[in-house]
DNA sequence: GTTTAACAGTAAAACGTTTAACAGGTTGCT
DNA sequence: AGCAACCTGTTAAACGTTTTACTGTTAAAC
């Protein structure tokens, strides 16, 4: 049963010609006659002849791979770029090998170390933390390498393609203060994520500009159901009404559930913003406001780098920052005149910013 | 700056065995002694040194990778799976290769080419129709490999992991019934696709026995936004109330899509049953009763059959039957007596099925 | 009508591993 | 003591391509 595989040289033994020809007909690195090359192409599909990709690779050096590293692929922030960069690399006769890294760095490390054993032409990676693995540095120069969304103060030294974080969290505020609004939380997944803290700044600076308050900051982790249990937690010490921003399409989810949980009506006792924007998103009575990242330009704009970069472009590292626009829908409400004042109390400070508190008026 | 690569004969030279010592050390096919493993691995470290995968498998014909194809990689299911699987093969020291066929068959022919031109240790597929590509018959003698999700009449020639399909619009059609339900309108994606054709019969027949009235299926494809569109022109078209059934985790997100363009109340007015069960289901204020499918439990068994396959079992196909189960929440709500005339009309019929209309009593 | 250049094809040498065949050295068994 | 069996290690032969260098042949240029 066990049938030989057919290799290049059954081919070339069948259509008459040597092992040499046949390689150009596929990889059509030297001219072919016309008439050798239908020759070729008839006995290679009798045989029906698969090239193999390892010796292949092995000879080239070209592995027409790419491989990809996310930090998780239950986000569908992350699958929705594989899916782009999945069809952007076929149309251009590249495979790709994913591969996460679940937010551990050890694990990330590992990953990488598996991605790199495949030579592949190209990697496109979010990192899971601030600081890269020196593992993938002392590749840089080797390898084309595009970084995405999670860039670090320090990613500099390869090009890069993500969004102005401080400015999307800006814009979420901005909208929230336009409509009255003074008492923000944000749903923040991890403070280590410099991204996570850029938006959080522009979210605090702009609210601080505003209206001098400053927004609690809620960390809620990477996991959707632990999150929505602590956001749930927060929920049941810090009475509403007031307006929560999501930093991520998970924690917008999980601040979600757990308002859900409380039975918290929206818009009416507490405006969300969510991130990301996502079918779900619109499926719903009061669909969500939400600041949108645009993943498919993102995509399209990894893709083009890796290619140049793989192309053999040798300039220095390009970062390219992409605006975030708000998609404004039903789950932010209008606040007449001054927030009412609280009957029971306030939300209390959960971790790093500090709370202004100001009852009744302003101080001027 | 352009160093060579440094090779297992590099690390030979510097640890000062030869280079079949250094191979055993790494592949662990033969012992080699504290020692010299220790002095290998020393040099292997000091230089850095990564084994060439292509090598590595040209000459062992062990690829350690695996392909996966699936329909569609925007589609959270699908992700869900690969995502499992991802960690699975890790966890085995394989490595993935996704590639999606975007419903397309000429697509995914294609793509099967690729996938196969790794010589992959093994493969899981969701096909995207029933007819599946002769191109995988003929290589399922060689190649391990299993089949999910997506089970065709004749996709007996392989390994399949699904769940019951036909149970699973069963338990649906029977909560609506006994909360009292009459009328019920099956958002399905494709009827093309013999796995929803059995959830709507699972629906129908059910729903037949019961009351003696047939679903209305309306057929919305398998992308999101157009199926959205189409729901909704079903909608103006047929009047509330009534009852969906969501067949797929897109359609049911579609379905309500429409159902808010409409403002049409969940479960005042339509009550609603989903499919598959998401994080964002829950994140409302009325949460969605759903079917839920056993993702994680699905990827384990796709992982444990290939990997009894890839492991040499040479039995007849095996076909396993995964149940779903009913996840109750709030998005049905009880019908009191007989469902109130309409003043408007009814639901007309999309495709397929006859809907019986009964104004009034049962014909006993 | 030479000389050149371009072209189409081939033989053979890589590419970096794994592994079959083999070689000493040690141990175990009569 | 003698022989087999077993270790641990080495040498060299694959694995299926691509690519370099080379050979004729044909067209272009003088």
């Amino acid at each position: 049963m066990e049938r030989r595989r057919v290799t290049i040289k059954d081919v070339a033994a069948r259509a008459g010609v040597s092992i040499a020809t046949v390689s150009n007909v596929f990889s059509g690195t030297k001219p072919v006659t016309d008439d050798l090359r239908r020759r070729v192409e008839k006995a290679a599909s009798d045989l029906s002849y698969q090239m193999d990709r390892a010796a292949s690779q092995l000879r080239s050096g070209q592995a027409r791979v790419i491989g990809v590293l996310v930090p998780d692929l239950d986000d569908t922030f992350f699958t929705s770029l594989v899916s782009r960069i999945e069809v952007l690399a076929m149309e251009d006769g590249y495979d790709v090998i994913v591969a996460s890294s679940r937010d551990d760095a050890d694990l990330e490390q590992s990953r990488i170390r598996a991605l790199l054993g495949w030579r592949p032409s190209g990697l496109i990676a979010v990192p899971c933390s601030d600081t890269v693995p020196d593992l993938l540095k002392s590749e840089a120069a080797r390898l084309p390498m595009v970084f995405a969304d999670r860039i670090g103060p320090e990613g500099s030294f390869v090009d890069t393609v993500a969004i102005d974080n401080f400015e999307a969290g800006a814009i979420a505020a901005r909208h929230l203060v336009e409509l009255g609004h003074r008492k923000v939380v944000v749903a923040a997944s991890d403070l280590g994520i410099s991204p996570i803290r850029e938006r959080v700044r522009g979210v605090a600076e702009t609210l601080i500009a505003a209206v001098g308050t400053e927004p609690v900051v809620v960390e809620l982790g990477s996991n959707g159901e632990r999150g929505a249990d602590r956001f749930s937690s927060f929920l049941a010490g810090n009475p509403a009404p007031f307006a929560v921003i999501g930093l991520t399409n998970v924690t917008t989810l999980s601040a979600l559930s757990a308002l859900a949980r409380h039975r918290i009506d929206i818009p009416e006792t507490v405006s969300v913003i969510g991130f990301d924007d996502y079918p779900w998103m619109s499926a719903r009575k009061t669909a969500l406001t939400a600041i949108r990242q645009p993943i498919e330009e993102m995509g399209r704009l990894l893709w083009e780098r890796l290619t140049l970069r793989m192309s053999g472009e040798d300039a220095a590292p390009r970062h390219v920052s992409l605006s975030t626009a708000l998609q404004v829908r039903d789950s932010v409400r209008p606040v007449i005149g001054q927030p009412r004042p609280n009957s029971s109390g306030e939300p209390a400070e959960e971790r790093g910013a500090r709370q202004h508190h100001s009852a009744g008026q302003e101080p001027a």
